[in-house]
DNA sequence: ATTAATTGTATCAAAGAAAGTTACAAAAAA
DNA sequence: TTTTTTGTAACTTTCTTTGATACAATTAAT
């Protein structure tokens, strides 16, 4: 279970939340279609409140709801506001540094990472919420 | 130790089987610079056979050497050799299916995962092994 | 005011994946 | 025949993510 699935749970926390309008929802009641555990919900909204995607409210008849229009968010910002992994790691121990490729892969490698992570973003900004819950919608 | 650098260091093996031309380089030699075990080594060499990236041979004074020139071998290629992960893992325990949403997320993510992959790969195809060795070499 | 509901978060346990290790058969060269 | 080396199986270790429990803080409702 160690792989990092918070960009798709987010995704399907966002419809839902999308689908719900004003109304607040609670992590309850997420998880229970996530099928999960509503900590791990609360977790994950957390994130998504820091980076100004949703909001939620402390206490009875609390909840959660977009901060914006579905057609506002795009899944680059979703991307963004969650700590997943990069495409690849890079060495779990540093390369032998008297080698002179090992010494200077790591900073090769970091660049390219970079410059992958940027064309995913690219990528996930063509896609909004909105164009999500068409999807969804018409399937 | 969970996060995959198989890609990582398979561009440092790469790149050293490249500086070495025609002679074989030994599981044991490459394993010190990257710094990690010759059985690591062997099965990320094993991959890059599959894809015809590297030919080892086996026995005393065995080895491996690139198969191709290192301006014919595509990072995508490599990128395409491990069984790396996606970038995004689909949920872990399948969404609620009597959720209207639940039940298409699974469908649009691995879509979209897809497609991620794909705008990796056409990203990835832009440099070669040479690119990468030019860019070594002026660091 | 009191009670009930709900988020936010800390802490720990469980599960899973990648890497590291050991061992050894098979193959090739000397 | 001996030595070297790959290929691979099997097991252990380490790390990450997820799941679970617990509880303080906050808000609404009565």
């Amino acid at each position: 279970m160690a792989a990092n699935s918070q960009f798709a749970i987010a995704i399907h926390v966002l419809t839902m939340l999308a689908k719900s309008g004003d109304e607040r929802v609670k992590s309850d009641y997420i998880a229970g279609s996530v099928n999960t555990n509503p900590v791990v919900i609360r977790r994950l909204l957390s994130n998504l409140q820091e980076a100004n995607l949703v909001v939620s409210q402390v206490g009875a008849s609390g909840g959660t709801s977009l901060a914006r229009q579905p057609k506002d968010i795009r899944l680059s910002e979703v991307y963004d506001a969650l700590p997943c992994g990069e495409v690849f790691a890079l060495h779990a121990k540093e390369a032998n540094q008297s080698c002179p490729i090992g010494k200077n892969m790591a900073a090769f490698l970091c660049g390219l990472q970079k410059e992958i992570d940027k064309t995913i973003d690219e990528k996930l900004s063509q896609y909004t919420l909105r164009d999500v819950i068409e999807k969804i919608d018409r399937s």
